[in-house]
DNA sequence: GTCTATACCCCGATAGAC
DNA sequence: GTCTATCGGGGTATAGAC
């Protein structure tokens, strides 16, 4: 038994019930060992959570990144939009963790290692949006406030859905996730935008509704 | 010691250290008892801490009633917004406790009780939306779905903020704040809207900015 | 080094005496 | 109603076997 045979158990039981369903007692007994044997490998519950929620990362950073494959700023923006709805819907549990309190991990406050994972995510949508201003998609604004627009959006929608706030099935979310991507891009999106999206998504398997072709306010 | 006292005291104690900070014991010596003369009032911790969740949406479900003294649809949009941000500001700890999962305090699903405080918050965005729909400052669409934009944008930028995802202090969260609602009104609201707005947050405390003067996508 | 056995203290909850 | 006594189960520190 070693470290990570110690995580990975401990994915699974977090996965199933959240923290409270993380125990000591429990890891040992699951992996042949009794309860103080874990702390030759961990020195705290707290540890071994703040591994899983590396882990929880590390599996969010793997869907964004896919987004890189994206042949063009366009087309990175719709699937990081993608991703994260992906892995929300995909990992609800891992997806709660990545915001999680930190009280409620037992903890004053995050080790660095987690503040830089954030800082990564941060810098992730900055470059989504800063490339799609370079290729005239977006209008021109600070860019790190247009991603926390974004990512604020994604977020509290997905964090809506997930806490059971309205009555929808998966699909009717997906649908209104993407309607709703629609009107925010309506306000921060070029003419150019549109006909961009168009082509990224017409080949994907999914159908995001792009913005309406409404005229909006121009003060 | 009656079943008010507590509660009460409950409150107190989650407000500091969250859930983990709220025990029978802890509570009893608090209030002069011994833990299970709880138990004449509380079934189980778990409804003391349903109980507290109830109280957090009382005073938020305050704080969104305060909008309504609007004398305007434009005004009473914008104070909901305003009282969204003020309360996630002033009460953080109660904040994440209205979106907080089930499996953290212990429960498989939320009673009908919370259920339908939450169908309340939805239809309160609702009906904002909707009046500034009939008052011809927002697009017409489904004011349901409107809704959900402008509450999921609204949450996830203040969940975002209160997890620390970003090196903000509060001022520069609330302009931040401010500016990405305007930019999200710029993808719903009409021309109508900007100077409605502009009359309402003129003799505002506080200074959101407006949607910037700037033509959109037209398609 | 790695494990087991044991023990301490906190927790939620129950039973039964006053 | 509130107490004492108690149970089962947590996290974890220590001591000692291999």
């Amino acid at each position: 038994m070693d470290q990570q045979d110690i995580l990975k158990r401990a994915c699974e039981l977090y996965v199933t019930g959240g923290s409270e369903a993380v125990s000591m007692r429990r890891l040992a007994s699951d992996l042949g060992v009794t309860a103080p044997a874990l702390y030759r490998h961990y020195a705290s519950k707290e540890q071994i959570l703040l591994d899983v929620v590396m882990e929880a990362f590390g599996l969010f950073t793997s869907y964004l990144t896919q987004a890189l494959t994206g042949q063009t700023a366009a087309e990175r923006l719709y699937l990081s939009g993608k991703g994260h709805l992906d892995f929300a819907l995909q990992h609800p549990m891992l997806y709660e963790m990545l915001f999680i309190p930190a009280h409620a991990l037992g903890v004053e406050e995050f080790p660095e290692q987690i503040k830089s994972r954030l800082a990564s995510l941060s810098q992730f949508y900055d470059d989504r949006v800063r490339e799609c201003m370079e290729a005239g998609l977006l209008q021109a604004q600070d860019p790190h406030e247009v991603s926390l627009t974004l990512w604020g959006h994604a977020h509290g929608m997905v964090s809506i859905y997930l806490r059971g706030c309205h009555p929808m099935d998966e699909e009717q979310f997906r649908a209104a996730y993407w309607a709703s991507c629609g009107r925010v891009m309506q306000g921060i999106a070029t003419a150019d935008y549109a006909t961009a999206m168009h082509e990224v998504t017409e080949h994907a398997d999914i159908t995001p509704r792009p913005p309406a072709p409404q005229p909006t306010v121009t003060t």
